[in-house]
DNA sequence: AAATGACCAAGTGGTTAAAATAGTCATTAA
DNA sequence: TTAATGACTATTTTAACCACTTGGTCATTT
């Protein structure tokens, strides 16, 4: 049609503008100037900066669960369904703009909207692991446990080996994490 | 004797009030004052703030080591050496005045001086685990592993479970803390 | 009915002066 | 002679101020 989607340009420029300069740093006027579009107009769409925020964070978080979704599918065993679903969705904070970006701003600003969210995003991935627990433990491929707890831990693990281990040493390739993975939560340390 | 002994008034004040304000927050003159010594004499013992306060956290440090040393002689098994030292350890996060203070300006004013001394302590719990875990492996406890890596994974492992679980959900009991350390890192989750 | 931008109250940021602070050093006390 | 000191200084930090920006509204226009 004739008529243009104005709501289209503003979550775009509003997409944009977020990735590039993170939450605070953008402004309503800046996305109405980049959508070609009156600042009121924006408000006929969303309540505030703060809903226009979530929504984009939706689509993030859509995006993300949309590039795992076929794991759960697949005939893998628990720990490959685990280990790449956890890849992928932490790779989205060294490769997807946006993502970088409000991790960084978490950290060098704190903005509690930006905690708020990235803590939604964790729980989405909590979440996800979550199925894939139950499932392991459905099939008996893993012991029964609190499938909430141990995606927690899951998760923990491989933050701290991917981000927060290179600081003391040097980082891990995603084999090497995949291997400690597998020894340190799938098969133990104990020896007997 | 009579004299008086300055350096341990200046130790004992600083420590004081390093626990009380946190490092930031704390001056010399503050310092000198609950001392009942000169300015200038905190400075004929120290080079600067800072090196006051790396001499306490030395003490600190000293008296956590003190408060598990003796754990690395018992005889226990690995995992039980391994679990009470590091709840003896981590909990002075939550019993210590000085450590309870740091954490806290770590969380709020981010001061580097701060940071890098909890690093340091991070650094030693770290060490000491290592040195548990090394036997362990000699011991054929546990299996071979990078000793640093495996303790720098079970102090996360731990902080995770004490520190940040509560955040989602109800607090875990240290019985329960222990059994998942038993559960997570030692059995392994897998059912073969 | 949908879109708009001038408008407003609240908050941020930049500026400058005043206060506080870490560290020095000439003087004093032992 | 040596140890201790506090007035002093250079540098930060805080406070107060105002101009500007910002999120959000709403009467007007399209």
């Amino acid at each position: 049609m004739a008529t243009i989607d104005r709501k289209k340009q503003i979550v775009d420029a509003a997409t944009n503008s977020f990735s590039l300069f993170g939450y605070k740093a953008t402004t309503i006027d800046q996305i109405a100037k980049i959508a070609n579009v009156g600042k009121g107009t924006i408000y006929t769409f969303y309540k505030n900066k703060e809903e226009l925020f979530h929504e984009i964070i939706s689509s993030l978080i859509k995006e993300m669960k949309d590039g795992v979704e076929d794991i759960l599918e697949e005939d893998l065993l628990f720990y490959e369904k685990a280990d790449r679903a956890l890849f992928k969705l932490l790779e989205f904070r060294t490769d997807h703009q946006l993502m970088i970006k409000l991790i960084q701003e978490e950290k060098e600003l704190g903005t509690p909207t930006v905690k708020e969210v990235i803590q939604n995003i964790e729980n989405m991935i909590i979440d996800y692991l979550k199925t894939i627990i139950q499932k392991g433990i459905e099939k008996g491929e893993i012991k029964p446990c609190n499938p909430e707890l141990t995606a927690f831990v899951m998760l923990k693990l491989y933050i701290a080996l991917i981000f927060d281990w290179d600081q003391l040493r040097k980082p891990l390739e995603k084999d090497e994490i995949s291997d400690l993975f597998k020894l340190y939560l799938l098969n133990g340390l104990s020896n007997r």
